[in-house]
DNA sequence: TGTCAAAAGTCTGGAAACAGACCATTGAAG
DNA sequence: CTTCAATGGTCTGTTTCCAGACTTTTGACA
């Protein structure tokens, strides 16, 4: 009477997310967009980017070519040489939020933002009610102040960080790693709005509050801190979206 | 000062997860095992199943034979045939579960039991915070009398269906795929110990509660029984491995 | 100023995966 | 009892991807 309960949702989806060379160039580009690699910096070597990726040497090769064609790498040889990062997220301009948004298809939207509710106040509350080292309540002090002394250009960057480190903190590398999934969801979007000096003080404001309440062991308290947080995002992306 | 501050954790993870055959077998056992194809049922037909999986038909055909020879499938050919799933699942034997969590290597078991909490509970917590439509309140409470009368043998299918059915409603197929996926890394853990009649009393109980506090809308509530709920199973667990 | 280690660049043969056409089998329906 | 559509089974050529050996470049350091 039942029958295929589970509606099948995630078992028939893809077992290869297409063409490794596709895949890995959209890797390498989120790596460089979320200021993993900051600029300056410069990627790890090939044969150990390559090992840690799964993939031959010759296919990060291509990839890494085509970003550098695209103006992301400068690719030096020799000793000390390496692919580093030769990026500047541009201001971002009219229409970058709308076409960012399309790219993502009908609902997805709602879904990455759904989602990254879900993650991220799961992390905090799951921090929040575990017991902390010193090193760990330092780690997230460090990036909170991180976080606040950003010049505007590196802000992303370090508000992702923040971000990060609380899931990272909890131990669980699943947990960490759907974080961070879910934050790449919305890199895009984020990058296309500005960021403005209100928004900021808000934020950090936000910030601080979820801090204190993972730091005093609250997590009813670092849930709630964390979704009104996000609500905040969220309803700054629609604001935006007019 | 800060660097790669993100700690790469996610960056440089594989891009693809090794063989496309081993992949694809691991998957299709994965349905088997977790019920979505059920004793008796098949596979959808070859051609049409490599799409959805997103890989070419003779690779699911090398995986498809492989589980025909370990005997979880019947292949028979000619109109009306398929592979039909020739399974039930063994009742668990002592050792299974240390076996089993061997298997996942060290932190592994932790690891899912956090990350399987972080997203059903936010699953849940979301949902009940939305409006639901009637459809979605009757498909929930289906879901629940499936589990209430499932016989033993049916029991871990039906209530696998059950949890990932809230986080299918709350209409997030990130969320949901990563509910799935949270569920599939403590299936070899729960098929391990027995279905014993006093715990299924109990998670019955606990069930029923989760889907009232859903359909009040309360997700403060529903998502204290989620975690109760799991911090159940997860005693129970903890419990068999002594 | 020469050395040399670490890095990118190049090449080759082979394995894995794919696309697509075609064959063989089956059993329900007419 | 014949038909035939749906399904698994087979074959061929192509593309992608890989493993690993080898070459070239570079700049810090002795």
């Amino acid at each position: 009477m039942d029958g295929s309960a589970t509606g099948a949702v995630s078992l028939l989806r893809p077992v290869r997310a297409g063409n490794a060379f596709e895949e890995t160039v959209e890797r390498l580009l989120q790596a460089i967009k979320l200021g993993v690699v900051a600029h300056g910096e410069k990627l790890p070597p090939e044969r150990e980017l390559a090992a840690q990726l799964g993939i031959s040497r010759v296919t990060l090769r291509e990839a890494i070519r085509a970003l550098q064609e695209a103006g992301f790498l400068d690719v030096r040889r020799g000793r000390y040489g390496g692919a580093f990062v030769v990026y500047r997220p541009p201001s971002p301009r009219k229409g970058d939020l709308r076409r960012a948004v399309n790219e993502m298809g009908a609902g997805g939207l709602e879904d990455a933002l759904t989602f990254r509710m879900a993650v991220e106040c799961g992390a905090a509350q799951i921090l929040a009610g575990t017991e902390l080292t010193d090193g760990q309540r330092e780690t997230l002090a460090a990036r909170l102040a991180g976080v606040n002394d950003a010049a505007p250009a590196d802000y992303r960057r370090l508000d992702t960080a923040f971000h990060l480190s609380i899931a990272e903190l909890t131990g669980s590398p699943l947990l960490a790693a759907a974080c961070a999934d879910a934050r790449l969801r919305v890199t895009d979007l984020l990058n296309a709005i500005p960021v403005l000096r209100p928004n900021i003080e808000h934020a950090a404001t936000q910030h601080a509050a979820i801090v204190e309440a993972i730091l005093e062991g609250d997590p009813e308290g670092a849930r709630r801190a964390v979704a009104e947080h996000l609500e905040g995002t969220a309803a700054l992306l629609r604001a935006f979206l007019g």
